[in-house]
DNA sequence: GTCTATACGTGGATAGAC
DNA sequence: GTCTATCCACGTATAGAC
């Protein structure tokens, strides 16, 4: 039984890849429904929009939680993480970039909405974190560690996620790193300031 | 000759004081002309804002413009730049959160506003990289620094300040950094991955 | 399910009295 | 220099035809 399966993707499926890149790039605030409309195909103005949502809040909560589900299936490249030597840091470090990469969209709504969605905040931070904090790393920094990393292993990993995190910050919001360095430099650098080798 | 100057601050300035927090707080386009003239003691909905301003552009600009000044006027605090010792350093690096601190609310604005003002963008960075990286800590890398700072010190400047900020922004748009980790405990284990002893 | 048309609210900005 | 009053642009959201 086909029942003739839409072949274009279906309104509803456009209207939210259409208002996630929207809201990323201008905030929800900065993205009226008209444009919504008018990217999704639609006549700006009409109100087809609202046969598909209830508003624009509406809209934004299913777009978050899509894309938070999106990312976490993501798979966990592995790299292998078995060894201790900094050059296997790097290449992890190389891929939790990666992996901040994918949640850009979601970084930046939540930077535009700031405190009014705190919930979702905390499910993009644990994203974060569980995927490049608990999830290998810090087993790695474990694996024979230096001095530093022994006498506090969670301060040296906030300072690992930080520098990461400013990292791809510093690209997103100010264009270019604190001075020009590129991401291959940066993560063997920062690798080698953390473990041995 | 007094003249007799107005004791209460004239109603431009206190124009700018609120615009500076709504502006930071809730971004300009959040912000509207309104709620402006509420804070700054007017009747909210009178034009009166605009005998002291053209829209709010003019005021977004001058805002800025006031708030690079008095934050580049801002005294370096010293904290003894001549030794190489890590516990030198994790001092410096509280100086620098705390000037990152003052930096707060033109960096939200530069973030609410995105790629909107790229040239704000390039002043703030500067104000962060030459306090932070030119100004003293490069010099302090330097002096007998360890085999991973010596083989790339730009590098290592730059995986330095990315934690800093990457710490910064995290506590404040998540409200915590990646780990539980205080600022103290931060910035030493950071400052002890960079320099000897 | 999408369109045209429209009612409504919020906020930007000006006019003119005081 | 601040007020009241007002105009206008834009965006939200709904009604009803197709």
């Amino acid at each position: 039984m086909v029942h003739s399966v839409a072949v274009i993707k279906n309104t509803r499926e456009r209207i939210m890849a259409a208002a996630l890149d929207l809201f990323a790039e201008r905030g929800v605030l900065g993205t009226p429904v008209t444009s919504i409309e008018a990217a999704a195909g639609l006549s700006p103005g009409s109100g087809s929009f609202y046969r598909h949502f209830k508003d624009r809040q509406e809209l934004l909560a299913a777009v978050v939680e899509r894309e938070i589900t999106r990312v976490a299936k993501l798979p966990v490249d592995p790299s292998t993480t078995d060894g201790t030597r900094a050059s296997e840091l790097a290449a992890q470090l190389c891929n939790d970039l990666a992996f901040l990469g994918e949640l850009r969209r979601l970084i930046a709504i939540l930077f535009w909405e700031r405190g009014k969605a705190p919930d979702v905040a905390e499910r993009v931070r644990s994203l974060m974190v569980e995927r490049g904090v608990e999830l290998g790393i810090a087993e790695l920094l474990l694996t024979d560690p230096i001095d530093v990393v022994r006498a506090d292993p969670s301060a040296a990993s906030t300072v690992m996620m930080c520098a990461m995190v400013g990292y791809f910050l510093s690209m997103e919001y100010f264009g270019t790193p604190p001075a020009e360095v590129d991401p291959d430099r940066f993560t063997r650098t920062l690798a080698r300031l953390l473990v041995r080798g």
